[in-house]
RNA sequence: CGGGCUGUGGCGCAGUUUGGUUAGCGCGCUGCGUUCGGGACGCAGAGGUCCCCGGUUCAAAUCCGGGCAGCCCGACCA
């Protein structure tokens, strides 16, 4: 496939500056170098810029309505788990951040803080908000009184800002768009086993049927715990070069902050008892593992769900009967159902759209020619496997609706298979750190314990997750000895 | 914050060692024409505070000093 390029353009890309060998579309290949594939994925799909401060990003509409369609996806798995959005302030005041010690350690070096408003010094300064656990904490302790209350079960879409020393498009930047889920409950199994709903039934599912990227579950060792929980469970998933990707956390709190903030509630018999809390969270993170984990060296591959257009309608070349023909189909199949667009560009070459839409990850593409429509036909072509096929013009909306159907699972199946082709499950450090390096090792707890993922880490490696060796969550009391650790370098 | 590298039209780069006319090249962009089945071609154009400040000099993209920013590798993290 990538020869068609060389034929295309002799000896331009020869004449280059750089001269690096180029995929079609003249993206860098991600075997050869695959940070700055990314980086040229991102900024040729049109999905994100860098901002102007530092660290922070520009979404662009290609990269933004994906987003949209990632967060409704969770939004309504979120509603479902009978949780309700709400809105708290940007600002909180410095005290809230001193309240619950564990929590205001982990995060102070990466706090922003006001110091000015009104053209003058504040009297006590403001911090922009890392993440909203000590303001949500405060109002729960006015809104919760009885144990009629609970489980008080709320979430936010917002913006959160962190100091972050090395930014990353949707990676890991300054300022990052997530929802954070806050919840408060009477005991701690309620807790528990909301924290885990939200783990397998949003998180999980809308990775795996929505994005199509599968995941792995499990829960942090100590070391890598959110700074505040007493257990943080996680769902990660491995990208294209074989490191991992955290992709959702959902952490169980116990009392910490509802005993730093007082939130407190009379049970059945009138006794006072603090509330047992759970917090989640997913960010636009998720659109970097969207690319990285379906993304081949033409560019994007989009699961059909999260694609801003499904099907795109290309014209050949300027003709009339192509126009009307590729006209009379994209009405049709916007008659099915599909988000659709009409191509008729043809003031710009063939090759140039094609390779552009490939490069966005559009799944399905319907070319129509004059060669076509000489055979009745439309060519269907599948983004992909990046095959294509003759249809006839009125067959097309069924093999279209066919082929819709399949991206998302084989995408997945695609990625299943090549997480597994680069996981082993090992017995010792050693190993674990060999198979680590280009992909995950399982190997038992027991082998590693603290010191040896603190010898992990002296290899750029850490422990993605622990859990049961079929791949369950531990149980409730289960110890971490008999389970496995997943091993692997992270992003 | 440590180590390495880099700042030159929108993007990728050359030029800097050895200071010297209007600072070049590829891609992209605009117009016209020919094209169009995998990033077409020709002609004509547009587009630059050479990261910033200061210094040396008749003369600075180039030398000196000081800043700032970005990239890669770590530590931190969704």
């Amino acid at each position: 496939m990538a020869d068609a390029d060389a034929s295309s353009s002799p000896g331009t890309r020869e004449a280059r500056a750089d001269a690096r060998p180029a995929a079609a579309g003249g993206l860098t290949s991600r075997t050869e170098d695959f940070p700055r594939w990314y980086q040229e994925v991102v900024a040729r799909a049109e999905m994100a810029d860098n901002g102007p401060v530092r660290g922070t990003m520009v979404i662009r509409p290609w990269g933004y309505e994906i987003w949209e369609r990632l967060q409704a996806a969770i939004d309504e798995r979120i509603k479902a788990a009978g949780a309700h959005n709400a809105y708290f302030p940007l600002f909180i005041p410095e005290a809230f951040m001193r309240l619950e010690a564990e929590h205001v350690e982990g995060f102070d070096p990466e706090l922003w803080v006001v110091t000015h408003g009104g053209g003058r010094q504040l009297e006590e300064p403001v911090v922009v908000r890392p993440t909203s656990e000590t303001v949500i904490n405060h109002f729960f302790a006015k809104w919760v009184q009885s144990h009629r209350d609970l489980p008080l079960l709320v979430n936010q879409w917002c913006n959160v800002v962190r100091w972050e020393l090395r930014p990353r498009l949707f990676l890991r930047t300054t300022e990052f768009l997530w929802q954070e889920g806050h919840t408060a409950h009477a005991d701690e199994a309620d807790a528990r086993a909301y924290a885990l709903k939200i783990l397998t039934d949003v998180y999980r599912d809308a990775m795996e049927q929505v994005a199509a990227v599968p995941v792995l579950v499990g829960h942090k060792t100590a070391r890598e715990r959110f700074a505040g929980a007493v257990r943080t469970w996680t769902c990660e998933a491995m990208m294209g070069d074989g490191k991992a990707l955290q992709m959702g956390t959902s952490h169980e709190l116990g009392q910490n902050f509802a005993k730093a903030f007082g939130i407190q509630y009379s049970d059945a018999t009138g006794t006072l008892r603090h509330v047992w809390q759970t917090s989640w969270g997913a960010s636009t993170r998720l659109i970097g593992a969207l690319i990285m984990a379906h993304g081949d060296d033409f560019g994007l591959r989009l699961p059909p769900a999260l694609a801003p257009i499904e099907v795109v309608v290309v014209c050949v070349r300027e003709d009339d009967d192509v126009l009307r023909a590729a006209t009379q189909l994209t009405d049709e199949l916007r008659r099915a159902g599909s988000r659709i667009q009409l191509d008729d560009r043809t003031d710009t070459g063939f090759g140039r759209r094609t390779v552009d839409w490939e490069l966005k990850g559009v799944p399905v593409r319907v070319e129509v020619g004059p060669r076509d429509l000489a055979q009745g036909n439309a060519t269907l072509v599948t983004r992909h496997t990046r095959t294509k096929e003759p249809v006839a013009l009125g067959a097309v909306a069924d093999a279209v609706g066919r082929t819709l159907r399949r991206v998302g699972p084989e995408l997945r199946a695609e990625a299943l298979a090549f997480r597994e082709e680069r996981t082993a499950s090992v017995g010792s450090l050693a190993e674990a750190v060999a198979t680590g390096t280009a992909g995950f090792a399982r190997v038992p707890w027991r082998a590693l314990g603290e010191e040896g993922e603190l010898a992990l880490a002296a290899e750029a490696l850490s422990v993605r997750c622990l859990q049961r060796d079929d791949g369950e969550l531990a149980g409730p009391g289960e110890r971490d000895d008999a389970l496995v650790a997943v091993v692997g370098r992270s992003y």
